[in-house]
Order: structure tokens, then sequence, then C-alpha cells
DNA sequence: CACAAAAATTTACGTGCGTAAAATTTTATG
DNA sequence: CATAAAATTTTACGCACGTAAATTTTTGTG
């Protein structure tokens, strides 16, 4: 390592006995300068270590190499997880990703997506906050960067869709529960952040119907993203007055099963799939820590490989230049059985 | 808002009647131009909704508003926390915040502060991998680039420090422990990550002797950030082995808890501090979920909003040019009584 | 080995802004 | 109201790199 420190781009050009354009269009692509102009670089490289000036670099670049990665609410963990898996593969993919949260705020998401307008994404991959989001704004960033939503649709936004198949999630559940013991009733949030909810929501009623069974919905009443504190509150409030119509219960998500798991402790209902136990409770998602309440939680586990894959995947090829119609894939869940249900 | 669209400052300025230097200025800093000025400007503002160019920006600039966050793993829920309670404090102070993660490998965590250099951040706040670190690197980031580390300490780098005061947090937790039942032997792992695991161990130990009892730890065997998964599997191996001396267990932080809470519950064991109990679990942290566990989990809360405040504080301060030396700030715990002991 | 086509490289100019120093305007003082 | 001091604005230059077009080098063909 030479003493020497090389300043910009011209100097260490000056170095490896080239003109500065040429060691640009190797940053750009080491592929596209001959063998032997790259040796001369890479060599050079190991001498000075230089590395180019990333704002001058996307200042002028018509196309930058940033991605931006927007989710709802970065302290749930299933966000947690899709962003660490999607930050990956995009690195993977030669990108450089950039994670931002919404914290759960509308106004907030709308500032996210300015300032990433700022960095010149070649393209974003969000999940929206849902409901909450104002659409006009998301529709407008859609129009101008490429994006690809994933886990919450909003109408048809974005270049595509990548998300939980959800009635196909529900449908596994009940039909699980149903042929294992007694119906299940469904356990979910009166006004759900997540428009997931309602087609969950939905594929209850219909796949209820279809076994010839009525659906019963309880509805958890509170907003924001404390999901657990509504599904314990919600749940007390509910094995108190009686209001779970049956034995099994099928919570919207794994966060409110969580918290329903703790009422019914702490109500001292066994819950599990043995003779002993009074109920059985079921989530879906398959959050990170499903696997350690107690007892675990039966649930239907999101592809997060899966989904993290396509939503890149889509993402690299609309900036490509792929001009693909509007797309959406729904993954498909597994079961996971555990003691809960 | 007019049709014409402004493509840089230099049109900006002329739609304003100024000269562009005076704009920067503004943009700089919105006081230090004269009311009159700013107001002209802030009219124009309305009506052309200019923004400049981030990257034009950031190049010239001695000193930018950028600010890194650093996390050794972001799906942790406590460091899903940090990172959202530290992002909206840096955005309050003024600053551009990234958050960044290491996801649990010193290499991926050389590789931030490598990407984190390039964007010339005023400053850093960093909670290190703990050991896997590569000190040396994290030494050369720290000479560079102002860096109050958090959570975790890594000898004295860094410009200073703020974490859980992990002797008071263990030293609370036992007093308490011993008080209301039989003396707690204590559940660690063998090779933690952090450094903090080992001031809480010794922390044990003293306290232990200090009541007049006899210190016993039971150590997992197990490396890597699943942390649950150790809790659970050594602690179901433990449990099968009679390992734990005691009917009283401290773990060494809360996910390993909520493992444990799991083996547990599987082996049958009632955990409270009932009569009808068979052994009392207690944490420390106060994960986001603990609140939620089965039963909930005894813990020493984590103060994230101090740790975060002051983190922010003290980087600010030396951003702004004080020339502190080398401080530490250990913010104490809060001992939240719950089921689980 | 000549020569056209293809690939690589260089020339020349552009990008959007920061900032020190010079020029101007405003404010304070008598 | 004159004048010096202070504050503000402008002039002039620099930053570090991208990229289209021109030039050179390499490759393929007979």
């Amino acid at each position: 390592m030479s003493n020497h420190r090389v300043r910009n781009m011209e100097e260490f050009a000056a170095m490896s006995g080239l003109s500065r354009p040429t060691v640009s269009k190797y940053f750009h692509n080491p592929e596209s300068v001959r063998p032997t102009t790259r040796k001369r670089i890479e060599d050079a490289l190991t001498k000075y270590d230089y590395r180019p000036n990333v704002f001058a670099m996307n200042q002028n670049r018509k196309l930058t190499r940033n991605v931006g990665i927007v989710v709802p609410y970065l302290a749930d963990p299933v966000f947690g997880e899709f962003a660490r898996t999607i930050e990956l593969r995009c690195v993977a993919a030669g990108y450089s990703p950039t994670v931002f949260s919404a914290h759960g705020d509308a106004d907030y998401e709308v500032a996210v997506l300015e300032s990433l307008r700022a960095l010149k994404p070649a393209g974003v991959l969000m999940a929206p906050l849902g409901r909450g989001s104002d659409h006009r704004a998301v529709e407008k960033f859609c129009a101008d960067v490429p994006t690809v939503l994933f886990d919450s649709e909003l109408r048809d936004l974005g270049a595509a869709f990548v998300g939980a198949d959800n009635p196909q999630f529900t449908r596994l559940m009940v039909d699980y529960l149903c042929r294992t013991g007694p119906p299940p009733c469904f356990f979910e949030m009166k006004t759900p952040a997540n428009p997931n909810a309602g087609k969950r929501s939905k594929s209850y009623v219909q796949t209820m119907e279809r076994l010839g069974h009525t659906p019963e919905i309880i509805q958890a009443a509170g907003t924001g993203w404390g999901f657990e504190e509504i599904g314990y509150k919600e749940g007390l409030r509910a094995f108190e007055a009686g209001a779970f119509t049956s034995d099994t219960i099928l919570c919207s998500n794994d966060r409110l099963a969580i918290g329903l798991l703790t009422a019914a402790y702490e109500k001292g209902l066994r819950v599990g799939r043995g003779d002993d136990c009074a109920i059985r409770i079921a989530g879906q998602d398959d959050h990170p820590f499903s696997r350690f309440t107690c007892p675990p939680l039966t649930t239907i586990a999101q592809d997060f490989e899966a989904i993290s894959q396509q939503a890149c995947e889509l993402l690299v090829a609309v900036i490509e230049g792929a001009d693909l119609p509007h797309e959406k894939r729904f993954i498909e869940g597994r079961l996971v059985m555990r003691e809960s249900a």
C-alpha cells in the first residue's frame, strides 16, 4: 500500500496509466473493459485503495444502483425479517439497498418516499402501511420510480406485487383445524391496518361454509401497531364475556395470537390439542417468535425467502427495462403444526 | 404551482430574483439569510417546489448532516427498538439518519462501516456486534468519523459509550429474587456474542456472595443470534440432566429466558411465583415481547428512550465540536415484576 | 498482410452545488 | 445625515465524476 493518497479518479487513472473515463467505465461495470485494462486497474487498486466518490458518481448517473426498501414498522420482527432477507438479496444482485421504516405513520411514510426520491433510486421495494397509506402519494411515487410492492397490496399500484396467498393461508388452516377438532371461530382486529386481514377473514367465511360450518367472527377493538397488546386485552375481555363461540380460535395473524395466548394463560385456560386442553389457538404468518410461545404456536408459515426472492427478481426485471404488465404473485404458505392447535 | 419545472438551484434562484449562493445559504440554514430574502425564497418554494440535489449538495460539503445508525442484527426486536427510537431522535435533531444492520456477521459489519464512510457522515451511532467485531476496523473508523457506541462496549473505542448499567441490572434482580424466594442460579451462554453478558455474570457472582449465597452458573452451548433456540435446546437439556441447582433461574437476557420458558412448558414445569409453581424464571432487558410470554416475564427494563436520547445528545455534542474526554454513561434499569418470578 | 467492422479508449464538455473572497447593502454610532 | 462596522449578497472558481462523440486499437476475414 503506497503512502501517497489518491484523491480522485483522475489521479487514480494516472497511477494506472489510463484515462479517467476508462476507469469510470470499469467502476460502472468491470466486465466492460479489456482484460488487460482490467488487470491494470485492479493492480493499482490493491496498491492505492481508491474508491470513487459516491455523491459525484450518483450526481450524473442516469440510473443509480440504489434500491430503497420500505417497511411499515421495523420493530415488528416480521418486517425485520423481510428487510433482512430482501437487503441481502439486493446486495447479491449488485445493488445498494437502504432500509427505511415508516414507523407506523402515514405522514412519515410519505416523507420516506420523498427522501427516497432524492436518492434517485433505480427501484424500490415497498411494504406499504396499508389502509393508512396515502394512496395518492404512493401512486405518484410509483409513476416516477420502478416500485415493487410486497406483503400488502395497494390497489394495482406499483409495477408488481408479491405477497402471501392469504386465502390459501386461511383455507389451509381452517381445513386442518376442522379435520382435527371443532371448527374454529375467527379472531381479528375490527379495523386492521393491513388489507391482508380482510382477505383472511373472507377466506375463513368461505372455507367454513364450504365445509358446512357456520362462520363466527370475533372482532377486537383498538388501533395501531401493538397487535399483541390488542390480542391480549381484547382476548381477555372476550374470554370473560364468553364471546368465543368455539374452543378453537383461529387468529388473523400471529401477533394477535401471541397476545391471545397470554390472555388464555392468565385465565388458566390450557391451550393445545391434548385431551387435557381447554382450547386450541392458531395463528398465521409464522412470526419469528411463534416457535417459542407457550405452547408453541401452530401457524401458517410465510415464505419469507420466496417473497423476498421474487420481489427482488421482479424489481430487477423492471429496472432492466422489461415492460411487464402489472403482475401479482401470491406465495403459498406452509402449515406449521406445533402444540397450540 | 407553476407548470414550469425548476431543474436546478440556478434556475430556482433566478425565479426568486436572487443569486444561487444566497439560495444555497438558505438551504444550509434558513436563519442565515435576511428575513426579506427568506420570504422571497419561501414564496418561490411554494410556487415551484424545488429541492436541492442531495448528491451535489453532499459532494462538496465539508460536513454533511448524514448520520449512520449501525446495529448488529435488525431482526432482533431489541435492536429494532433501538434503531426506531434513535432514528426518530436524529430526525428531531435535524440530521438524516440511515439504518444499517451487520446481519450478525463481522465481515458485513466492516463492509457497513466502509460504505458508511463513503456517505461522509457527520457522525455514527453504533451498537457493535461485540466480541466478533473487527476491533481494528472499528477503531480505524472511529478515528475518522465521530462515533458514539451504544449497547455494547468495545474497549474505549469511539468518542463515548452509552449503554445499560449491567451490574446494576443483575444486582437489582438478584436482590429481588433472593428477597422473594430461593436464591437464583444463573443461565447464560458459554460463548456470548456480547460483552454485556460477562458483566452480568460477574455481577451475579458478586451479589450472591454479598448476600451469603453460593453462585451457580449454568452455561449453554451454541453460537449465533438464535438466542431463543439456544435457551430452549440447552434449557431442555439442563432440565433433563437436573443441571439447574435452584428452582429460581435468572437468565443472562430475555431472549434466552424466552427459550427457557418454552423448554419449561414442554417439561410441564409450571413457572411463576405462586405456591403451585415449580420454578421461577427471570430475564434481563425487557424485550418487547417479554410482556407476552406465558407467564409474562419478570425482567429488568432497559431504558431504550434514555439510552437513545443520551447517545444522540453525545453524538451531536461531538459533531458540533465539543472536545470531551472519552465518556461512558451507564443507564440504570428498572425492575419489571411480572408473573414469571 | 490488407482492410473493414467491432471494441475499447480518449477527448471534450456537462452536472449541480459548495465556498472563499470581493462587492454591496444594511445597521449602528455620533 | 455622514461614516465605519457588520451583515448580507454576489463573483468566481472548484469539486469529482458521467457520458456522447471522436479517435484509436483490436479482431475477424479473405
